[in-house]
DNA sequence: TTGAAAGCGCTAACAT
DNA sequence: ATGTTAGCGCTTTCAA
């Protein structure tokens, strides 16, 4: 007792609609190959009365093609999955991925790579890998398998297109912001150690520092909120006369700030806070924040749009990242 | 030429190497029926030599399964999809898709439903939607072929199991906590009027102000920052002896506190602002933003988990949502 | 306990 | 321009 509605339609029942072969319905609902203008028509309007839908897992499974795109996400344990920048990533990724039929998984890669990018390779069912805050361990494990449908937001390398921030521009500005207001004794909290594009900016602090013949002072963060307001104080204990904190990531920054006013410290009157990131809350903090962009959606999106049309781009895709001077420094 | 790494393994080359035929093979794999301790032994072993990873496609293909969860949210246009609280929602789905070889896509549907939705049940690719911020249309649209695959974050149907905040003794909890300071003429900033989940927390504050003998002062709101900065002012310019304004989001909130301390009130000591969400930033906020949970990832969690176990639960899974006092009231 | 065989829905030669 | 045919990798009766 079919009723119409029982299983959705496939092709056969398309086809057997227009009363033509599995394969022209294919070539017209595929746009390939010729199709006469009546069966073009017949096919269409078939399809269209039916509610037809392509099954991507056997269209995939014919062409070999892969179901999922994969954010892979580097770091010391699964809790830099609920990075809310991390989300982001996985938002843009799910929505260039929609039309196509492909949806986005996701999934925490130690620091040492190797295990679970294995596994990314020898599943057909992964179409593509976006790589965040990768390391060079983890790009060098990179599979060849993958090479040509693999991606990283942050560093990349030879076999890995890279689709990143210039770092080192944006902290560059908002240092330079930080000056030009005045700030001399400025102390930077940075990002994770161990990640190679954080260290982009840390060298734009010292060299900054070095040309303004101005005193280093580095002190370590992970770009947590929480470890930014515990560097922060650590700022005022090693040098209480710092009048500027330059953070890594804009959460240290709101973390920072947040210590400092505990402290009694008015921000920016007494001490000025710039972040890196412009995350959503940046501009609805209050001071707001002086940041620079981090253009997460845009990079994303391309990020993915390559991994998906498996057209090999340039080695390394710059995004410009610009000061965005607000009321906190 | 075909190298040993030419082409992943299938299940064919581990039924090979086990000596075994490929549904002796299926059956250890997948965990189903008999095998011999002994075969079960040659296929594992074979199975890791060869790197081998089940495709996903074939095994949905022949099961009728479906390899994607679909994130489906209603709004005015698609521009909700940037909404962090929605890629939340999509990063807890990707966490508890990933084992099982499932992506999520992200989708925006219109207020009214019906075109979109048909197709996600015509689409044998999908496996299970998830509706967020969903609207009685809406409900209404869910086609017959989604019935037991998909769930509402929000208000739910008979059809459509819901995932939800107990949003009015959230916003009962926020509010009792602003009359336990002191406060007696509270405003509020609502969301959208079309929500019905958030006109929950209307009704919450409409009858606490009741039952208090306190007049209402009510302006719309829309969840956005922006948007709560100038109901604040609005709230602000119609009674300017408010000594409160509960906002029916964190965002709202944090627009209301920014264009407040624009405006020279001081929050919390002129004006208590309180909030609904507790977003990453509101611990971060300065002041820090007192609020009501909204357990997103649980809840995310929680409805992916039964989504894709296709087990039919209790129509209704009510999240608490409780009280984070913190320093902006 | 195991194997043989029949598809799931689709695409892509190849033949017509 | 269109139809025939052979799989893609897997699960699952049905026999043995």
């Amino acid at each position: 007792m079919a009723s119409p509605t029982a299983r959705s339609a496939t092709l056969d029942d398309v086809a057997r609609a227009a009363g033509v072969s599995r394969a022209t319905a294919s070539r017209v609902l595929g746009g390939y190959g010729f199709a006469s203008p009546d069966a073009r028509d017949r096919v269409t309007a078939a399809a269209g009365r039916l509610g037809y839908v392509p099954n991507g897992a056997a269209r995939a499974l014919v062409r070999g093609g892969g179901v999922r795109l994969v954010v892979a996400v580097v770091g010391r344990d699964d809790t830099v999955l609920d990075d809310p920048y991390v989300q982001r990533v996985v938002g843009a990724a799910a929505r260039v991925g929609d039309p196509q039929g492909v949806g986005v998984a996701l999934q925490w890669l130690p620091l040492t790579g190797p295990p679970a990018l294995g596994r990314l390779g020898d599943d057909r069912g992964v179409c593509g890998v976006i790589l965040v805050n990768t390391t060079q361990p983890v790009l060098d494990a990179v599979p060849a398998r993958l090479h040509g449908r693999v991606a990283s937001i942050g560093t990349g390398s030879p076999a890995v297109p890279s689709f990143d921030v210039d770092n080192a521009a944006g902290a560059g500005a908002v240092l330079r912001h930080l000056y030009a207001g005045g700030r001399r004794r400025i102390a930077m909290v940075t990002g994770p150690r161990w990640l190679s594009c954080a260290e982009r900016s840390v060298s734009a602090y010292r060299e900054l520092m070095a040309a303004a013949g101005l005193p280093e002072r580095l002190v370590d963060g992970d770009f947590t909120a929480e470890r930014g307001g515990r560097a922060a104080l650590e700022v005022l204990d090693r040098w209480p006369d710092t009048d500027a904190v330059y953070a890594a990531s804009d959460a240290t920054a709101f973390g920072a700030i947040a210590a400092l006013r505990r402290r009694g410290v008015e921000v920016p009157h007494d001490v000025a806070v710039g972040g890196f990131d412009d995350l959503p809350y940046a501009a609805m903090s209050s001071p707001a924040l002086t940041t620079a962009t981090h253009p997460v959606a845009r990079i994303a999106t391309a990020a993915a749009t390559a991994v998906l049309e498996e057209r090999s781009g340039p080695p390394v895709t710059a995004f410009p990242s610009t000061l965005v001077a607000r009321d906190s420094a």
